[in-house]
DNA sequence: CGTAGTACATAGTAGAGCCATGTAGCTTCC
DNA sequence: GGAAGCTACATGGCTCTACTATGTACTACG
């Protein structure tokens, strides 16, 4: 009977696909931070919205330094436990300016297919 | 040297994921249509960006009419050539307007995160 | 000393979009 | 009149990404 909510957060990890790398690109940005302040930052910033779970991020995040997209290096914390921090090399700059452009180009074809009733609704 | 052209083709081909089921009911529920149809209105309307193959749209269309969101039959066009069209059912109507409100939620959530440059730069 | 939180890692699975290819009818053009 | 090209639908196999589940290891709390 609750089909419709699986089925929804099966879409959502669809739609997931492919804006992964954009986001954590953009977070890592702003400032160099580890993997798992970058979930709980992620998450505090969309609202709850996205949770990125490990086995998307650490693949993601090494498939991003293997391609010399994101600089990692290892710091050790007051605490003890070592953090693996990343940062966006020149490089990973310029893709993530394409990826944002990709993005908006993206959204907005959407929005020209997916929403034709409002679009029609404002010129009119 | 042009890696990057290919990198973003694949990115986009991601990005489309999930959104797919989206812009084909959407397309849909505005006219019947049938399969080769909704592709070439699916690339007029997004001005050539969505090129939706054949080993995407005929399978897609059959997860759709499987699930009971569209509804097909056979017509003889006066070519005599067989289509098949298909038209958004109720149920797939109420899917429709989910579909639309959680790509809307996606879609901001993206913005609030891979955007805070832009977003700074109007509110400064 | 068991539970919970922090922090990283990976093997295996599912699912979507794509490529290549096949079928078939019709039109165009040399 | 036949080769090429467009229309129209279909599918087997491939790749890639996100997720589940699980494991390691350290710290903190009661």
């Amino acid at each position: 009977m609750t089909t419709t909510t699986y089925e929804l957060d099966v879409y959502r990890r669809e739609l997931l696909k492919g804006s992964t790398e954009t986001l954590i690109m953009s977070l890592l940005s702003e400032q160099e931070m580890y993997g798992y302040q970058l979930a709980k930052e992620m998450e505090r910033r969309s609202g709850g919205y996205f949770l990125l779970k490990e086995g998307t991020l650490y693949p993601a995040l090494h498939r991003l330094e293997r391609d010399g997209l994101i600089e990692g290096h290892w710091e050790l914390s007051e605490t003890g436990q070592s953090r693996r921090y990343y940062r966006v090399s020149a490089r990973g700059m310029d893709r993530l300016d394409a990826m944002l452009a990709e993005w908006s180009t993206f959204s907005e074809a959407v929005n020209r297919i997916a929403r034709p009733v409002s679009v029609r609704a404002y010129v009119a």
